[in-house]
DNA sequence: CTGAAAGCGCTTACAG
DNA sequence: CTGAAAGCGCTTACAG
């Protein structure tokens, strides 16, 4: 800038206010100052800047993988969020380890984003990192953070799940599997009260080797799901709390000899592509980050609500694989 | 920091010594100047630093929909290499506008980001952002960028639609349909000369109504692979280019009446769970990653290698689709 | 309309 | 082992 305001022979404040289109510039003096910025190729220094003006117009976004297809329409909703506020996106994956997430947003505080928007890694109890209780403006999407008192973005998984066993109740089916994540999983502990609140709503009981919770591993599913239909009282449809149980229960429903009806929790790519369709209880990934960034940016503007919990509303998408009459 | 240095009744630049874990410091300072940053929850600011230091160990990615499971295990393969050398990623998706790229190049380049790596617009052939000729280290991923002379890291489109086509005629097909993206994107090109080259190399004809380039929207690629296997020389096979094409072809030819060969490039999520599963050419968007991010960091280590282009192979997975004998 | 001085929070290059 | 001075590239708050 300086190389910049010598060549233009003017003041280096002058040049600041051509950069940035602020007024009181005589035109000759602008068309002067651009010239010479052209030749030397000037291109501000947005960290210069930014350590001035006080923020980054960055925000920070830690969720749990990046590769993980369930994030990348979230993803792309926060950076849309971001862009439509002339801020940059800086993201990183937790790979489900508290220790690599608090790293991962102390280093984005170091790197003084405006604000935080984080997909708490699943089994994270503990009280989360110091300096979001200081003071960097955050926002936790997906699942609940530990105890923190901090806005929260979540799908409504126990009105989703709850819907979801009902349309199979709905269509006759009295013996009902549940097949989930770990229970210290928020969402699938909640999905679970969802399925024993339809089952109890439709005065069903429901059998202790009708519901497993555990690692999604497929051998781990796999063994439920082939477990459940058999035995002395074999469920006619399974609902599957999470994408990574539904994949692999229909792989284990497939092979099976009877057919038995399943609805997933999480929509998947080509869902609709299988024979029979699956049914889903969809939730918009999108809108959970669109919903986060609103929160973030109305912060950051200054508002100073308490902070909320925002629950946003799951769709049944019937296929097919939902729909298949119990087998008695 | 400042506030620090008074605390502890030491100089500004012990405060730093510490804060870095330089040498040079009595355990007793030390401890001194310990205390006194958990006393005000120093956080050293990182934008300071990069101010003096001149590198920001931050990498920008420039793809093109962050929401696209297709970039998601390349966007984490880059984070998993910046972070390897201490970086942090910035991304955005340039929603394959050629302005929207350039301008969140530019971004990135005032953020003085160490390195680039963009995934070219589809459709760019305009010279690139001059910046990235200036002087920011660029390595393009997954399609070449338009006259620049810059690494890029591709898939071996023509060898793997060439391997793709060259498993259907040995299963017997001599009749192939080939569907892909417009002609001015550059893997569409490339693997539609791999597709003659094998027809070539088999000594087939090919038939001026087999072979369909344009818009991956679905409304044409039906129309394609509903027509193709009809009328006076039926294929009974298709090879469908990129992966958004092959999800509109096993929806058409599952509707059809004769069984119809179908190998796709592209592996795409649960292609294994479909009936038949679906063959597919599968290339490693995780390696591009890594190749991608290795090449930009061995540049930003000094070494000076003339631009290359790094072809990575492709791997022929066959389910079932590719491997319908032809109906006659 | 224009510019010189001070300062954002750190590190570099010195000197003690 | 320790620290004062200068400077990274910009903007803020003034003064002319």
């Amino acid at each position: 800038m300086k190389d910049v305001a010598a060549r233009a022979g003017v003041g280096l404040k002058t040049v600041s206010r051509v950069v940035n289109g602020e007024p009181g510039v005589t035109p000759d003096t602008g068309r002067r100052v651009q010239e010479a910025i052209g030749l030397l190729g000037f291109r501000r220094n947005d960290g210069a800047r930014v350590l001035r003006k006080g923020r980054t117009a960055t925000v920070g976004l830690v969720l749990e993988d990046l590769a993980d297809p369930f994030y990348g329409p979230l993803n792309r909703a926060v950076e849309e969020g971001a862009r439509a506020h002339g801020a940059l996106l800086i993201n990183g994956s937790s790979a489900e380890d508290p220790d690599r997430e608090r790293e991962l947003a102390l280093a984005l505080c170091a790197r003084r984003v405006d604000g935080l928007i984080v997909v708490p890694a699943g089994d994270d109890h503990r009280c989360p990192e110091p300096e979001i209780r200081a003071g960097v403006a955050t926002v936790f999407v997906d699942r609940p953070a530990g105890r923190i008192e901090a806005d929260v973005v979540l799908s409504d998984s126990f009105g989703g799940a709850r819907e979801g066993v009902a349309h199979l109740v709905a269509g006759g089916h009295r013996r009902i599997g549940f097949i989930g994540d770990r229970p210290r999983v928020h969402t699938a502990t909640e999905r679970l009260r969802g399925y024993r609140a339809a089952m109890a709503d439709a005065g069903l009981p429901v059998a202790g080797s009708w519901v497993s919770l555990g690692a999604t591993a497929p051998e781990r599913v796999s063994a439920a799901a082939r477990s459940m239909p058999a035995g002395p009282a074999p469920v006619t449809a399974v609902f599957a709390a999470d994408n990574r149980v539904t994949v692999t229960v229909v792989r284990v429903l497939a092979a099976g000899v009877r057919p038995v009806a399943l609805v997933g929790f999480d929509d998947f790519e080509p869902a609709d592509l299988l024979r029979p369709g699956v049914t889903v209880v969809a939730q918009d990934a999108a809108a959970l980050g669109r919903a986060a960034t609103d929160r973030l940016f109305q912060r950051l503007a200054g508002s100073r609500p308490s902070p909320a919990r925002i629950e946003l509303p799951t769709r049944l998408i019937a296929r097919g694989s939902g729909e298949i009459a119990p087998a008695h």
